[in-house]
DNA sequence: CTCCTTTTCAATCATTTGATTGAATAAATC
DNA sequence: GATTTATTCAATCAAATGATTGAAAAGGAG
C-alpha cells in the first residue's frame, strides 16, 4: 500500500502556506504538522523547495481549471455581473473558509504577495487559460475600451483582489459567513472600475 | 561628531525591504549593504527586529505627513480627481524611482502584503491621520453611497493599489518616467470604481 | 516463513541565523 | 596629553535551518 504521508505533508504545507506564507515556511513546521519525520520531505519530494513548488502549482491549476470551466458554462446572454460573479466564485462562495477553492485563492494570493519563488516559477504557465477565456468575455461587455485599456483594468481587477484579500475586509470576505453584504459591495466596486468612463 | 552608521544602517533596510521584504531581511544582509560591522545593528539599535520597526514606522510617518499635508492644503473647490492625484502623488508621480515618497509607498505597500510584524505593529497608529483627513473629503463627493459603502471603496482602493504595485503594472507605475498614459489608466479606474452605482 | 522493497525514524551534518563579548580604535572632554 | 566616552570590529555563541545517513520497521510477493 502506498503511503499516505505524501498527502499529509502537502495538506500540511498548504495550510502553512496560508497561515505563515511561504518566508515564513520551515521543514519542520511542516513535518510537525503532518505528523511525520523531517526526512519524510525528502524522501517523498526531493527537497523542501520542490514540495512547495508543486504545491503552488497544484493550487494553480485546481484554481484556474474551475474557472474555466465555469466561465465557459455561461449562456451566450450573460451580463456582466454574472460573469463577475462566476470569475470570483471563490472569494464570493458562502461556504466559509473550508471551501477548498477559497483556502487555494488565498494562498495563491497570498503567494503572489509576497513574491513566493515557489509560486512565480508557476505562474506564468497557468496564467494564460483564464485569460485567453476571459478577455474575450470581458471584451464583449467592455466595447467603450481599447485593448489596452481593458487588458489594464483586468490586471487592476486582480491586484485589487490580491490587496483586498491580504485587508480585513478581504479576510472578512473569505470567512464568507460573515455577510452577503460584502459581496455586493465587492462586486458593484469592480463592476464600477469596469465599466466607468474610459481614459483614453 | 555622532556617528553616521545608525543612518547607513537605515537605508540599508530601506533598500532591503523594497528588494527582498522583512521575510527575506537578514542581520548580515543590511550590515554588509550598509558596510558595517554586525555588531552595529545590536549596538545603535537594541535588535534587528527593533531597526526593522524603526524603518517601518518613520516611512509611515513620513508618508502620512506629506499625504496629509497635500490634502489639506487643496481648494474648498477642488474635484475629486484632484483628490485623488494628490492622494496617490507618490504612485503618480513621474519622478521616477529615485523619488523618496514613492519608495517609501513601495516598502509599506510591501510590507502589508506579507503581513510583515515590523509594519503591523505601526499600522494602527499612523492609519488614522489620513484617514481622518481624507474620508471627510471623498464623502463629499460620493454623496451616493452610504457611509459602509464608502469606507468599504476607501478600503478597496487602498488594497487595489497595494495589488497593483506587486504587479508588472504597478511597478511600470512607480518607474514613472514610463509613460503617463499609465497614470490616466489608473486614475480612470479608481474613479470609475469610487463613483460607480452603490451596491446598497 | 523468507526475501525484497518501501517507508519511517533517530542521529547527525554543515550552514545560516540573530546576538554577544571583550579588545581595539576613534572621538570628545577636561 | 591624559582620561573618559563612544564606536567599531573580529571572534564566538547558541539556536534553527535544510539536508543526509544508516539502521529499523512495515508491507507485499513468492
Amino acid at each position: 500500500m502506498s503511503s499516505e504521508t505524501p498527502e499529509r505533508l502537502k495538506q500540511a504545507v498548504e495550510e502553512l502556506l496560508l497561515s505563515k506564507g511561504e518566508a515564513g515556511l520551515t521543514l519542520r513546521d511542516i513535518t510537525e504538522t503532518a505528523g511525520a519525520n523531517v526526512a519524510a520531505v525528502a524522501y517523498h519530494f526531493k527537497s523542501k523547495d520542490n514540495l512547495v513548488s508543486l504545491v503552488f502549482g497544484e493550487a494553480l491549476d485546481e484554481v484556474t481549471n474551475l474557472q474555466t470551466n465555469r466561465v465557459k458554462a455561461l449562456p451566450t446572454d450573460h451580463t456582466l455581473r454574472d460573469l463577475i460573479e462566476v470569475w470570483l466564485h471563490p472569494l464570493l462562495s458562502s461556504s466559509g473558509p473550508d471551501d477548498r477553492e477559497a483556502k487555494l485563492w488565498l494562498i495563491i494570493q497570498r503567494g503572489a504577495a509576497e513574491k513566493a519563488p515557489g509560486l512565480v516559477s508557476n505562474m506564468m504557465r497557468a496564467a494564460n487559460p483564464v485569460e485567453q477565456t476571459l478577455l474575450p468575455l470581458l471584451a464583449r461587455h467592455l466595447k467603450h475600451l481599447s485593448k489596452d485599456e481593458l487588458i489594464f483594468r483586468h490586471n487592476a481587477v486582480l491586484g485589487g483582489l490580491a490587496g483586498l484579500v491580504s485587508s480585513p475586509i478581504g479576510m472578512s470576505l473569505a470567512n464568507g459567513s460573515e455577510n452577503p453584504k460584502a459581496k455586493d459591495l465587492l462586486i458593484a466596486w469592480i463592476l464600477g472600475g469596469l465599466e466607468g468612463p474610459a481614459a483614453l
